[in-house]
RNA sequence: GGCGGUAUCGUCUAGGGGACUAGGACACGGCCCUCUCAAGGCUGGAACACGGGUUCGAAUCCCGUUACCGCUACCA
């Protein structure tokens, strides 16, 4: 007998971006998924209409399909399954799972703060599950309002946490519920469980604050004569401070990353790692590794911290195995958009544009990094870093020297490689009395060909550069030189 | 307040009674490589919240304390 095969959902209220937190809910909901075969569904919780906006659907929309978070079948929108939750309420109603309640909001706020008054929690004391059949006959046909409340049984509800183990409410600390208020619009534990019932759902993985929600749910389930299905609670995410992440934090929302140049690959490797381990001290995964991989076994029950240096340096692990296609497709765009280049330009010289991403993406750890990088190589003259100049061309005439040296071994010979090229510097630099000190020349002639002090191998530089840019480059560095006292 | 959850380096974690002088990664320091900057390699400091048990033996099991988090709405 072959297991059926696991139906999850994600479930996000569409009330802002898709946040870091929701984004690893819905990422291990799709891991667990893909590994057994079985289906990730998508729900929107839109059910509370003033908060929600369809600009927030499309966020998370968008940020899933960033990641890579692909669902199955068609979204569902608990707006839309109004009736049905009603229905399910009224049949709780009439399977005497539940009872009309009608004391007023304004009541229920009074009894609460004399409770609190007295120090004593409040609950719901039943009052209106005491009531004669008459006399709720008489409310109903005079109209007065009610609401729909569940009555909890007696004993104890617990379930089997594929996170934690086994959770135990006593039921006698949870108060009669309300399942649909006055208006008959349905609340949040009523409308999740009708939905995940109605969708089929066999496993609910969601954040852990949803832990007390749990056994009011397991009581729908059960009034509802539906199976039940497994749970597994994810710790939260908290920002640096342990407090639980938000806006104060800087960036929350998936599209924020997206913008710094994070990689969708670096991204979804880092938030796995933020409650999950795969053991064996493995970190850098491809999401088809981490499907593999994947095992509640290894899910974390404590909170973990958002630390985005470790985000950052995993993004420079990935942006090393990006393969080029990838590479070139992120970096182009940027490359494009400020100006620096064509697609065209970069089409004409593709091997250059590869060779140049080579030396410049070890150097990144986004791909904005690199774009920031890219400048010396495309323009046409350099722009100089004042700092690098006032260092390394510090003496004037000993500068102007070095360069003309350099102009003069590069521009005598007759092949343009690198092997020659050093070679020669060497050579150079044993002429000019400074030893095996290399590095007093190549260091001005970094800056004349770059404008700054940190820059890939000379030589690569030179290369890359090529010899007509490169010569022209030390000739305007020492007509520079020479032209200021 | 009540109920529930959690507790290993600053951070992410390995660990599921003896393999623990507690391992890896990020961050930080040092060294190597080296023309600079990275990358890479080596290396250093850095943790089992506390107190009781159970056991020949506990980071690992149990209880308590503390701290933190969540829920306690006609929000989701």
């Amino acid at each position: 007998m072959a297991a059926p095969l696991p139906r999850l959902r994600f479930a996000p209220s569409p009330t802002g971006y898709l946040h870091v937190g929701g984004a690893r809910t819905a990422l291990f909901n799709w891991l667990y998924a893909r590994k057994h075969g079985g289906q990730m569904l998508l729900r929107i919780e839109d059910t509370d209409k003033a908060r929600s906006t369809d600009e927030s659907t499309r966020a998370i929309f968008e940020g899933l399909t960033w990641l890579g978070l692909n669902w199955d079948e068609t979204v569902v929108h608990q707006g839309a399954n109004l009736e049905r939750h009603r229905a399910d309420a009224n049949r709780m109603l009439e399977n005497g799972t539940a009872y009309r309640c009608f004391c007023t909001q304004g009541e229920l706020a009074q009894r609460r703060a004399a409770a609190e008054a007295n120090k004593a929690a409040f609950k719901y004391d039943r009052r209106c599950d005491r009531l004669s059949e008459l006399e709720i006959k008489l409310h109903v046909e005079h109209g007065k309002p009610f609401t729909v409340r569940f009555r909890v049984p007696n004993g104890t509800t617990s379930w089997d946490d594929l996170v934690h183990e086994t959770i135990a409410f006593p039921n006698k600390d949870i108060e009669d519920f309300i399942v649909l208020r006055t208006d008959g619009t349905p609340i949040y534990n009523m409308a999740v469980v009708s939905d995940d019932i109605a969708m089929a759902i066999t496993l609910v993985m969601r954040g852990d604050d949803h832990i007390s929600n749990t056994p009011k749910q397991i009581m729908l389930y059960r009034a509802l004569g539906a199976e039940l299905p497994q749970f597994a609670h994810l710790p939260m995410i908290h920002g640096m401070d342990g407090k639980k992440l938000s806006k104060r934090h800087g960036a929350t929302a998936v599209g924020d990353y997206q913008h710094l140049g994070i990689l969708p690959s670096a991204m979804v490797n880092f938030l796995a790692l933020l409650g999950w381990a795969p053991g064996n001290d493995i970190e850098i995964m491809t999401v088809q590794e981490m499907i593999e991989l994947f095992d509640t076994k290894g899910l974390q029950k404590k909170a973990a911290i958002f630390d985005t240096k470790k985000l950052e340096w995993m993004n420079g692990q990935h942006l090393q195995l990006l393969p080029v296609d990838e590479l070139v497709a992120r970096v182009t765009p940027a490359l494009v958009a400020v100006g620096l280049t064509t697609e065209a330009d970069l089409a004409s010289r593709r091997d250059w544009y590869l060779a140049l991403l080579d030396l410049l993406k070890v150097r990144a750890r986004t791909a904005d990094d690199i774009v920031r990088q890219a400048a010396p190589y495309f323009l046409q003259s350099v722009e100089y870093d004042a700092e690098a100049v006032a260092k390394q061309w510090k003496d004037r005439s000993s500068t102007a020297i070095i360069l003309r040296g350099v102009r003069d071994a590069l521009a005598a010979l007759p092949d343009w490689n690198s092997s020659a090229m050093e070679e020669a510097l060497r050579a150079l630099a044993e002429q000019l009395g400074f030893g095996d000190k290399a590095g007093r020349i190549f260091q001005p002639l970094r800056v004349a060909l770059t404008g700054q002090s940190a820059s890939p191998g000379i030589f690569d530089v030179l290369m890359i550069l090529g010899r007509a840019r490169s010569l022209a480059r030390i000739e305007a560095a020492v007509a520079l030189i020479e032209a200021t006292p």
